[in-house]
DNA sequence: AATGAATGAGCATTCATTCAT
DNA sequence: TATGAATGAATGCTCATTCAT
């Protein structure tokens, strides 16, 4: 028999792919078994050999071109946005409805990166720093300025980064509040919790921090 | 030769607990496989099984454990003190200093709750539904008190939650920034995110919320 | 190596299924490792996989089908034939032959119920109890025909096929008797034994049996 | 603290080979697990061996004392009683009583043959040879006496002790039918079975039957 | 007489992967 | 493009057995 109309390994491929982000999200990279992927795409396990080397390649893939692509949208969502306060409701705005969209690859960027091996793990980490180097520096910026609150944007940037990403972990499309409601709640949480409030000095403990200047490590 | 002169069975138990949560924290559950950790506290694999039922109990157990202890030191850290401000900094500075102190347990137990059989993951989910409820009241209670402006206490109980136990991902006793430092941004942050400053009224969107009374869903 | 020149999964399914019959005749299905079998068929013993779910239903398969067989082949044997007395001697006849023959199978079927797990266990009685039941049957008319003296047929019944299995206990086809042999001697055991002899009364405690009307309890 | 009162060796002992008898029954020798065993009599496993040298001698222990116990009873079941047939109704009395009052030790020592190592099993075939040998010979007297139609002593000892035996696998004592029932029933069978009737002849092929002389292999 | 810690071999089973067809 | 047969290593787990205490 000849193969079905439009059967092609182009669909395949991508069928494969969105298989393998809903197993590896909905088990573990490690839980997730090939078999299983196979048979979600209906196929002998050796054939996904044509489609990818193996299966660590196979979550690299998902990872470097989900992160690829979060990176290439941040950027056009803030680009040409003009000042600190803008670009910091650029990036949370943008961060926000890219994570209530993609949870599910987002998810797997963020909990699989210790399944990645040292090479793929490493070129991810780097993607992953640049990404949070835009929201650094929107801080850093606004900090010159006199605009922010913000003594360690380093620390800053993990604090919002984190409590921003958090909403992949309980968030429906079907809940009660919209996207638009719930980028309301934390722009307003991120920025009232950096913004230079009048007349308000910062704690002695921060006002003594050591200086960050010549330090190495790249991590606080 | 059947006993290692001086070998011990609590002494064994308490290795066997150390080596599990070292080697989940490395590798991840799924990842980690008995013989290793046998090999960690020079036993046999199948010696191990004196000290679990198996695998997924031994996961279990660190998880249990990790979160009564949570519990408990949280309620102590909050007992007596008073006011919705000062119990909201007693919260966050508790669970900084105990996610900067036990950073590996931690870790497993908002990792590994997938890795949990049905049951087991349900209790630790509901040990952490209290946990965070600390938190909630305590803006609830501000909220009321016309101290807070959070409109939607859930959505910032999870945020701040996300956003404290994120330094769990970076931070080293080793690093340039103390704990009480640390505690200090953080606090800041959290405190100046949530405060009602005077005169700055809500963001449209945020007004025109739908009440969550009567809703039946326990997220939002 | 991927795969053996000429190997073929319908040819290796055969060997697996023969090589299982016997070693678990030999063994019993307890003793029988699965890496045994692999041995026997030349392959690894995860390969065994392809050919079955696992050891329990390898023992299954076997069983069942043996069961099938024997009642089909049974029921061929007897088709046809009329009469009490003439029923009754197809059955032996049938029966030892069968058991000469295919003595693995009969004693795997007989031995190793214990080692099917319940729900398989239960098929293969209720397989067994319809072959039973044709003994029976015949007895039971027999009896009302007035040519048999057996008051529990039911009795009889059992007593009478433990007899005739007992020979694959101890049958070779190289020993002096043939098979024509056996079953001369073993029809004329039966039917000897339940044919109703003149004038023979029968003992008095068989005559005072209580009626086994009424009864729930499908065994006396 | 002390021992409990009365807690001695010889009750352990007695305790393990009873519990053993009853696990070896209900689940088979290879199946039943040392683990099993202690805890059924609350004990370590490993203190089991002081009651037994290993696993294997357990079984051996069991079924040789069973066997010496079944052997010694019938020789005295038989003692002093004169002639043929009433030698063999003693004998078939004897079994059947033995066989519904001891179930689990002949299910035992009829399946676990199997199981035991060669010299052990070799002492027990020996054993049961000298109890077959006791129906043997009542036969073979009853056939030179011209009372029995038994061309093959043999082939009639294997199925009449077949068929005796069978009971144990199906008789409950809280059945509809009584011990004494059983017996006169089985008694008939095995009677009506052997009797030389007035007037019936062999059939042919057994009258054609080659002689059993000089034959070298135990069994037919 | 018994414990309890441990061994080391073995088990059934699953896995990612290979490759002739 | 895909199959299907197979590998070989690994996994979680159980077992009979040992022996210092």
């Amino acid at each position: 028999m000849a193969r079905t109309v439009g059967s092609n390994g182009a669909r395949t491929a991508k069928a494969i792919r969105e298989a393998g982000v809903h197993l590896i999200y909905k088990h573990g990279y490690e839980a997730m078994s090939l078999r299983q992927l196979a048979a979600e795409v209906g196929l002998q396990s050796g054939s996904l050999y044509k489609y990818f080397e193996n299966k660590q390649s196979l979550l690299f893939d998902i990872v470097r071109d989900h992160m690829e692509d979060l990176i290439t949208r941040a950027e056009a969502a803030m680009d040409g946005v003009e000042g600190p306060i803008a670009r910091l409701k650029a990036y949370v705005d943008f961060h926000l409805r890219y994570h209530m969209t993609r949870s599910a690859h987002v998810f797997i960027a963020n909990m699989e990166i210790r399944s990645l091996e040292a090479p793929h793990r490493a070129t991810v980490v780097e993607m992953r720093r640049r990404y949070e180097g835009m929201l650094e520096q929107a801080l850093r910026e606004g900090a010159a300025a006199g605009l922010f609150r913000v003594p360690e944007p380093k620390v800053a940037t993990y604090a919002i980064i984190s409590m921003l990403t958090g909403i992949c972990m309980w968030y429906r499309s079907d809940g009660r509040l919209s996207q638009d409601a719930l980028v309301a709640l934390y722009t307003d949480l991120v920025l009232e919790g950096v913004s230079r409030p009048e007349g308000v000095a910062m704690p002695d403990v921060v006002a003594a921090l050591p200086s960050p200047a010549g330090r190495r490590r790249a991590r606080a």
